[in-house]
DNA sequence: TGTACATCAGTGAACGCGCGTTCACTGATGTAC
DNA sequence: TGTACATCAGTGAACGCGCGTTCACTGATGTAC
């Protein structure tokens, strides 16, 4: 069976190369031939492995979902956003995912600006994500405390603000540190949600 | 002088034509010939008026800016963020003129992602704004309250929760109004950056 | 185990489509005398 | 005011570049007997 190992291997190299490229210029400025020579192909290798650009990014985009499912199913966390903690925890999760898949992520935002289908998918992706945690924002409402607005809406205000500002921040790389961002990041959204600081 | 007046109104309806199609289906799906086919002129007198598609752009968005530029210039503004009435005047603003420049937001966005010139264009514009109210949130600190990051950071933030919140909110077009919009932004960014509610 | 054939992953030159851009042409407007 | 020529905005068919995609070929791995 060295074949499959070999076609494993070589599907393997394109997508990691073409994790690097996109990171690099892009996923709409990258050509076919781009990920291909970084990952030290022919041409028409990619063929064997990827209907095209689109179907490779797509398969980027299901290892992403497939790791975020396990990591937001970790048992014993903290589900209740009146906790700063429980907010912290859940922005860090998403800080170390960002970090991981940065590539695949901005990919996915290039892609989903061109293209109907894959703005579904991610669409489908961030309300997936929105839906683990929807319960943790009723808590505030429960406590007696006032949302800025619906559930739904506040949620996905805390949402957006964290990726842009993710999205912003590692353009300038390595400015500060995980631990830093996560704590700035729950600060804005725990008052934006509770209406109060902690 | 009935020459400039035709060239002038041809240039007009090509960048009317453009802001049009981008809004339809984006600046980067965009074909030359589907500008000038909206705008009623052969392909050939798109070269007339513009060196591309990209300047074209280039100059939607110094219309915006120009624009921009006389609504913050507006005399007798509240100027302290500690007060809401400020912080919702300029959320005001800003979803005013985002409406009216919907597609060349959409288009710059597009534009920012695939080449370093327009990034560079658009960060400049957000930097320009920011700067515009840059001490308005160093009143919070002034009044004894404490801001989510430092000053730049925290205002950075609020740009960016209230810039993708538009992008989406004008996606599902329609869904609530100005006030509405502009009401629940301005409650989550003056509890994000006050850190506490009005 | 050996031989003959089949299958498969990979190769890279070549093909062809899509679209930006050009350019010779037209008719109208402006200018010179 | 009239005539002859120049200039300009606009036209659209045609050209050509860039890049995605194909395909005949190679050498290696697997299979049949």
């Amino acid at each position: 069976m060295k074949r499959k190992e070999r076609a494993a291997e070589t599907e393997a190299a394109l997508k990691a190369a073409a994790k690097r490229v996109f990171a690099e210029r892009g996923y709409l400025n990258t050509k076919i031939t781009d990920i291909t020579a970084e990952a030290g192909r022919a041409a028409g290798s990619f063929y064997n492995h990827f209907a095209g650009k689109e179907a490779l990014l797509e398969s980027l985009m299901a290892d992403m979902s497939a790791e975020s499912d396990t990591s937001t199913s970790a048992p014993g966390h903290r589900s209740d956003f009146t906790d700063p903690a429980a907010v912290r925890e859940h922005i860090a999760i998403y800080v170390r995912l960002y970090r991981e898949h940065a590539a695949t992520m901005r990919a996915m935002q290039e892609a989903a600006l061109v293209s109907e289908s894959f703005a579904a998918t991610l669409a489908r992706f961030t309300t997936s994500e929105m839906a683990d945690v929807l319960d943790h924002v009723t808590c505030v409402t429960d406590a007696g405390r006032q949302l800025p607005a619906s559930p739904e809406v506040a949620l996905r205000m805390a949402f957006s603000l964290v990726h842009t500002f993710l999205q912003t921040w590692q353009q300038h790389a390595g400015a500060s540190s995980d631990e830093e961002v996560t704590e700035t990041l729950t600060r804005f959204v725990y008052r934006g949600l509770n209406g109060c600081d902690y």
